[in-house]
DNA sequence: CGCTGTGTTGAATGCCGTCAACGTCGGTGG
DNA sequence: CCACCGACGTTGACGGCATTCAACACAGCG
């Protein structure tokens, strides 16, 4: 069931059991931390169903969403960069299923199983490629370019298809928007409301329907600086 | 000489020698690429001196500086993140000295030295939370404060004591610290302006010197919003 | 039925980007 | 040596986009 994750392809049955044997299977409700920013690390996750908000908290107070974890992926590998803590909190945005390994089990794992070791440090990579384009992003575009890459990278995540356009496939509200893209909930809700009047999306309570992905890329891409 | 760096703690003689037996050393006059956005990555590099800046273009021509390298940081890393091109561009900002591995050595390397992989996992973990710390500033701070924030990163990274203050030990543009806070050069030579009005900081063609950290960190963690 | 969380919309403020003009420094070539 | 030129820096004026402040609507829930 899960050996057709990306991240195990290439491994043989006999590792696969390797890891499964020694994995831990937990189902986190809705809205509960799977853990805490700047918490002790002692363990790292593959999520197995649902979606994860990956949020930090500032000296002030102020919520940033760093990013969304989908099925599939890896998560709190907070061991293999080397840290003893975790950098940001992960809240469970609706019911989810994980599995997790302690963090002392990581060196014999990773020698074991070396698809392991590399796997997650391309993940790692990725995450540091995307994270730098958001800085990209942030310094170059205005508020309602970042809104509509914000909005297209979750449908292509995180979409289902309805009657209607793609769906985001988890309760979203405009703060969530708003802490995503470094913006407010009042500006969120004046853009998707002039799309809305545009037919490029569909609101509702937190919910967001994505009616007309090309008109939203073009949006996305239409730069007025320069 | 380089067995000083926080890189090589830990490793016996003989394994520095394999490394540095593998190693070669090139000197990268001020202003020119040591490699280039998108181009194949077939080396990764070890700063010996000199600073360099990490750039990232944008499709519409615009630069973001990304972070600057420093004496004795592994920089060019894309190896080590599964990945075939560089993600960003690497300009010498002063003549550069630096060693290179060509990444066919690194599984050799790593096998022979584990050292070497977990100090540059290490790095790697480092650079994804110093840009997650980048985004989550890009996001709830003003610009005086980013500017502020920067400025004091700069000092300590690359701070040379002098008469007058902490200067920045590399010439830098007005334009440069507007590319790395997300801001333009205009706001930059104003704040500077204003900052050296007060005692702050003193500024020169290409250079920086600050005066009173302290003041500085005192706008730098001043909120206005919330 | 009130309360809380969520969402919408209007109006006013202000930060900072944009446009513009000018000044200064340093290197280059005649 | 000096004139020239380009890169770098400064400052003023203006305006727009997004935040801030405010009020209200609506849904879900106990």
């Amino acid at each position: 069931m899960i050996a057709g994750l990306p991240l195990f392809t290439g491994m043989r049955n006999e590792e696969l059991d390797f890891l499964l044997a020694r994995a831990r299977s937990a189902r986190y409700p809705k809205d509960t931390a799977i853990f805490d920013q700047d918490g002790k690390a002692d363990a790292f996750f593959l999520l197995l169903d649902g979606h994860i908000r990956v949020v930090r908290l500032t000296p002030e107070g102020e919520q940033v969403i760093a990013r969304y974890i989908n099925a599939g992926e890896l998560f709190g590998i907070a061991v293999a960069m080397g840290r003893t803590t975790y950098p940001a909190s992960a809240i469970a945005a609706v019911d989810c299923v994980a599995l997790s390994w302690p963090n002392e089990a990581w060196p014999e794992l990773t020698a074991r199983v070396p698809q392991l070791a590399s796997g997650t440090y391309r993940t790692i990579g990725q995450r540091l490629q995307e994270t730098q384009d958001k800085v990209v992003q942030m310094s170059t575009e205005q508020v309602e370019q970042r809104v509509a890459h914000a909005l297209l990278r979750l449908v292509q995540q995180a979409g289902r298809k309805t009657g209607e356009g793609i769906e985001i496939d988890f309760p979203i509200t405009r703060q969530d928007i708003a802490e995503m893209t470094g913006t407010t909930l009042h500006t969120v809700s004046r853009l998707l409301s002039a799309w809305e009047e545009k037919g490029l999306v569909r609101g509702g309570r937190q919910k967001v329907i994505v009616t007309d992905p090309h008109g939203l890329m073009l949006i996305a891409e239409h730069r007025r600086k320069r």
